[in-house]
DNA sequence: TAGTGGTCTAGACCACATG
DNA sequence: ATGTGGTCTAGACCACTAT
């Protein structure tokens, strides 16, 4: 009779909540503000700390959270763009960017990356570290692999290890002639290290850049870029910020 | 000397799992093998079944899992190279490329993408919705914004509404001369009509592309177009597929 | 030490696909 | 009808940060 047709498929109550929060969140809060902690939260909305956990988790994926062990659940600024495609037909390194190499090892890659390379399994290359900065958070940590035959004159053992070989290397790789390069954007999980240098816990979401450039015809190096997903938005195409993404922004206090 | 490592702080459980789980594909299953349910597999482990989902979800993240309800867990092949980039510098729907178009209405955009676009909150736009396949599966859905200001010729409303309309509003478009265009990927988690077209549940995580079209100074049209973060790859630069990704851990310096 | 988010448990029931 | 993954609960304890 009067059953309306009422929710034939019912909405999962964590997808609910993530809606009620968000448009809290637009309306009710400001950036860096501090929300109710978990427990009293879920309470508040009469469910389980797990569920609210799911609903806080989409949240943070979002990028309108962000949770703080021992801290707390702020709410998050707006993404900032990182630029990836202003570097288009340029080493890496050139004209200084807003990458900083760490450190640089010499040592096996990881075979899926010998393949893409095109050096043999067990031979070593230089792997430089760099990581990258912006508005003073990290946010993103770079493996840049270099066959040692793209810098050949770069024999002397006797360049120190660590921060001073990593610039050396760049250094090299900007003599070479660029000719292309190719890249990929995926979703990935930060690696135990990864999150470490990120601020973040171990398999948190990342999107990972894979760049390969390429000089006479053949790979002379490859890049991984590690980004933080829940604060990076990815820009390519010179062209600055735009705003896009869900809307309202209201300032409240 | 101050040896940072030290082993007090155990691994969570899941993080471990993951990284057995993650060998195990390597080494025992094939893709599209099925792997054991999830209490069978629980109890082997010794761990509560909310453990070892959370493992399996970082699994699926990384698209090497894909589960299905009612079916069961299977190892997923290898994500798809999907391209962005060779779209540059083209209007969308040029050259029949990979898109196809599904519908078309004329509504109010959400408030910051009429920002983007310069018109007004409450002015109407097209909004096209495209669809993109790939290997049989679909793999994105597209909102694409056009003021009407940039297809002028189209007034006519007796263009019937849906898929003709839409192929009417991307032929107009290509008559304008495109001067340029910019583009952002982010994270994102799919909304309930997204997850729906691309076979996922609400809330699966998506990789966003935001791309804006330029003629004459200002933005002619906007595209918000949605990738499965799970099986998709997004590349730029034309050069086709390299298998990077998921070696062994690396050794840190 | 107190309070936060992060991990983990052992259950229960639901929605969906398949035979 | 059975078996699968998806959701949800009500606890417990741990790791971390601040005071």
């Amino acid at each position: 009779m009067g059953t309306t047709q009422l929710e034939s498929v019912p909405e999962p109550k964590y997808w609910h909540l993530r809606t009620v929060l968000s448009e809290a969140l637009d309306s009710e809060f400001t950036v860096g503000e501090i929300l109710p902690n978990e427990r009293d939260l879920a309470a508040r909305f009469g469910v389980a700390r797990a569920t609210l956990r799911q609903a806080l988790e989409q949240l943070e994926l979002e990028g309108r959270l962000q949770r703080r062990r021992g801290v707390g659940t702020t709410v998050a600024p707006p993404r900032v763009g990182v630029d990836v495609g202003a570097e288009q037909q340029a080493w890496p390194g050139a004209s200084e960017d807003a990458w900083q190499p760490v450190d640089c090892a010499v040592a096996a890659p990881p075979p899926a990356v010998a393949d893409a390379l095109g050096t043999d399994r067990d031979e070593a290359v230089h792997i430089v570290r760099r990581s990258r900065v912006s508005h003073g958070q990290p946010v993103a940590a770079e493996l840049l692999y270099v066959p040692r035959s793209s810098v050949p004159d770069l024999t002397a053992i006797d360049t120190p290890s660590g921060t001073a070989r990593a610039r050396a290397v760049l250094r090299e790789l900007e003599r070479l002639e660029l000719e292309g390069q190719d890249r990929a954007v995926e979703l990935g999980s930060a690696r135990a290290d990864d999150a470490r240098e990120l601020d973040r816990l171990p398999g948190a979401p990342v999107l990972v850049v894979t760049t390969r450039f390429f000089t006479r015809g053949r790979t002379a190096a490859l890049s991984l870029a590690t980004y933080r997903a829940d604060t990076c938005r990815l820009t390519f195409g010179a062209s600055g910020n735009v705003e896009i993404h869900h809307g309202p922004e209201r300032q409240a206090s």
